[in-house]
DNA sequence: TTTTCATATGAGAAAAATATCATATGTGAG
DNA sequence: CTCACATATGATATTTTTCTCATATGAAAA
């Protein structure tokens, strides 16, 4: 009988880490909005509509996990993606939502 | 200048309720498990270490967005995989975890 | 049938994630 | 140096998720 120790434990949790990130909407659109340019605070803030501190908080995240990385230019503080193979993730669970809402519209 | 209304709403909130669902421990083992083979409730509790309810709340879960389904089979209810595509998502983020521990072993 | 076993479900408690508010920090402009 | 602007951060408040407890349901065994 299968067993949970079978799956390694390490790669279990640092799967949840990144699941986590995904999950939230935020975090989820500000990889996917940073995937095709470098984007300051402000800018995510507008893009987003959120306040500032609700918008650091959530890169702090991504920051803490290394997902993004930081360059200040002039004023503002530029965010990028550090960590394409996240990319890979978000691009095909895109594909499955995308295979899903085609697969309902013909009634499922 | 990118607008986050250039993302499909409803792939993107698709998108969402996916990652919500991978994004429990509980629930991403639970679908890992039954990559396998098909289990009953009994069984997940079992290799879950966790209480019927529980198991039962976050099978009622996977159920509602249909990425298992069920079949009564003498006195217990086996749950099986219903969507494959998950897997790739799963197996997808797995890999990538797998390469960042990799990665953080020789110093990252 | 009645009982028993496996599972489901609703309501509320507990825990976790997120947002908000106030304030700190750091950099460039003047 | 002081100011103004952009961002970060800590401490709650709020919201969401998950678990627990009690109970319901439904099939199978007795």
């Amino acid at each position: 009988m299968a067993n949970i120790s079978q799956i390694n434990e390490k790669i279990l949790s640092e799967s949840q880490k990144i699941m986590k990130l995904l999950s939230n909407k935020t975090r989820f659109q500000m990889l996917y909005l940073l995937e095709q340019q470098p984007l300051s605070v402000s800018q995510l803030m507008d893009l987003l509509n959120m306040e500032q501190s609700a918008v650091s908080h959530q890169l702090a995240e991504l920051r803490q996990y290394q997902l993004v990385s930081t360059k200040r230019s002039g004023k503002g503080i530029y965010y990028r993606l550090n960590d394409p193979h996240i990319l890979d993730i978000i691009n095909e669970t895109m594909e499955h939502a995308d295979h899903v809402l085609r697969g309902k519209k013909h009634g499922e």
